[in-house]
DNA sequence: TCTGGGGTCCTAGGACCC
DNA sequence: TCTGGGGTCCTAGGACCC
């Protein structure tokens, strides 16, 4: 039978949902009439931008530029800081009021939601309540949306982003040839930069250049993503909304330190702050970790990582950290100045799914109970009341440094 | 380039086993 | 040994998304 799908897409959403907050708590202008960006902290080094208002665009600003580069654009450009607790909360009243009209929503990011309509239509066209959505949201949530409406996720996803703000776009499989296929390879989900400049190199340059290329020639050319990109060219996707809200895979944390650091030392002190972070918020999602992988980044932006299985599955900061700090030392090279640190656990699975050997429960009780100290007060009294006497001095002459 | 941070999935090659 | 072939597991790194 036939899926009936929704993309839902926050128009600039950052931007918007600082605007909504701002005009709320009295303030006047509206920063989405006027050359604004969210953007990230030029001190700490991670100055990009993150969102832009129409205005921004029009002087040609787009997200992932650095402030430096926006501003000599637009010098008058106003740029507003990052507020994620701001756009969770914002992110969920949407998803409150997406629920209204079913309860098959994948969240897809922070900004995009799927809808399953199948089923759920109660004797309206899948158009009207695409509409419905996108004139609730205006009113009650005061940001604006742009909807896809289609019979598989690709091609609703392809067609919320269309033309916006604040539409509603159909995409269904007779109009795939005028809507889709003039586009630029581009604009195809999941083609990105380094696949562009190959096709193009194959003379294929427009959605409709690659649906109409043979598909065994794709596939050779790009493997098992070729299959994939041929299919979505041909606007094929028969992947389910994943309304069962999953367990993350992976979790990790990275930082840009304050100014390049040679001092290993200087890094195992921010790799046991990643550590803790990573390893409180594996223990809130209840799992244990079987893989432990840390990331530098150098001064000249080359990136490499080492990981390890671990003998056991766990969420233990102490066992993980010191497994970490091993990879650490395997990498890192004195005097090539480090820009990034990063650590992530993988190949997570279940506690309670893990058998513990008679042998390794008591040692392991006890390292849990410290950790669940912690972690309590964390919950309590948020999460920076609790930091390593090591960790503060380390953060007090990075910022001495950077002055 | 004055170039973020959090994810997922895939591939290639080496180690190891039968 | 001038060393087969298939399968699985592991690690490093890349591509892509928002």
């Amino acid at each position: 039978m036939e899926r009936q799908i929704l993309h839902v897409d926050v128009n600039n959403a950052f931007l918007s949902w600082t605007a909504v907050d701002m005009l709320k708590k009295g303030n006047t202008i509206d920063i989405r009439e006027i050359p604004s960006v969210i953007g990230g902290d030029e001190s700490r080094r991670s100055g990009i931008v993150l969102a832009k208002s129409p205005k921004a665009k029009i002087f040609g600003i787009s997200t992932g530029e650095t402030l430096y580069q926006a501003r000599i654009k637009c010098p008058k450009l106003k740029v507003y800081p990052m507020n994620y607790n701001l756009y969770k909360q914002s992110s969920n009243k949407l998803y409150q009021l997406l629920l209204q009209y079913t309860d098959k929503i994948e969240r897809f990011s922070i900004d995009e939601c799927f809808l399953d309509m199948t089923n759920y239509l109660q004797g309206k066209s899948l158009l009207e309540i695409a509409y419905e959505i996108n004139k609730r949201v205006k009113q009650e949530l005061g940001f604006t949306v742009n909807i896809g409406v289609a019979h598989n996720k690709l091609l609703a996803k392809m067609a919320s982003d269309f033309t916006k703000p604040d539409r509603v776009h159909t995409l269904f499989e007779e109009e795939i040839e005028t809507k889709m296929w003039p586009l630029p390879v581009s604009e195809l989900f999941m083609l990105g930069r380094k696949t562009i400049p190959k096709l193009y190199n194959m003379r294929i340059k427009t959605i409709g250049q690659l649906a109409k290329t043979d598909k065994q020639i794709i596939i050779k050319k790009f493997g098992k993503h070729g299959l994939m990109m041929w299919e979505y060219a041909n606007g094929i996707d028969n992947s389910e909304v994943q309304y069962k809200h999953e367990k993350p895979k992976g979790i990790g944390n990275s930082t840009t330190l304050p100014v390049d650091v040679n001092d290993i030392s200087k890094l195992e002190e921010v790799l046991l702050t990643l550590t803790e972070q990573v390893t409180y918020r594996l223990r809130k999602y209840n799992l244990l970790a079987n893989v432990v992988n840390v990331q530098l980044r150098t001064k000249d932006f080359e990136d490499k990582s080492h990981q390890r299985k671990l003998l056991r599955a766990t969420s233990s900061t102490k066992e993980i950290y010191v497994e970490a700090k091993k990879l650490l030392h395997e990498m890192f090279i004195d005097g090539i100045p480090i820009r990034l640190i990063g650590m992530r656990v993988d190949n997570l699975v279940e506690k309670d799914e893990i058998q513990l050997s008679l042998f390794n429960q008591a040692d392991n009780e006890k390292q849990e109970k410290i950790d669940k100290v912690i972690d309590d007060l964390k919950q309590k009294y948020g999460y920076t009341s609790i930091t390593r006497a090591g960790k503060l001095n380390i953060e007090k002459e990075i910022k001495l440094k950077d002055v």
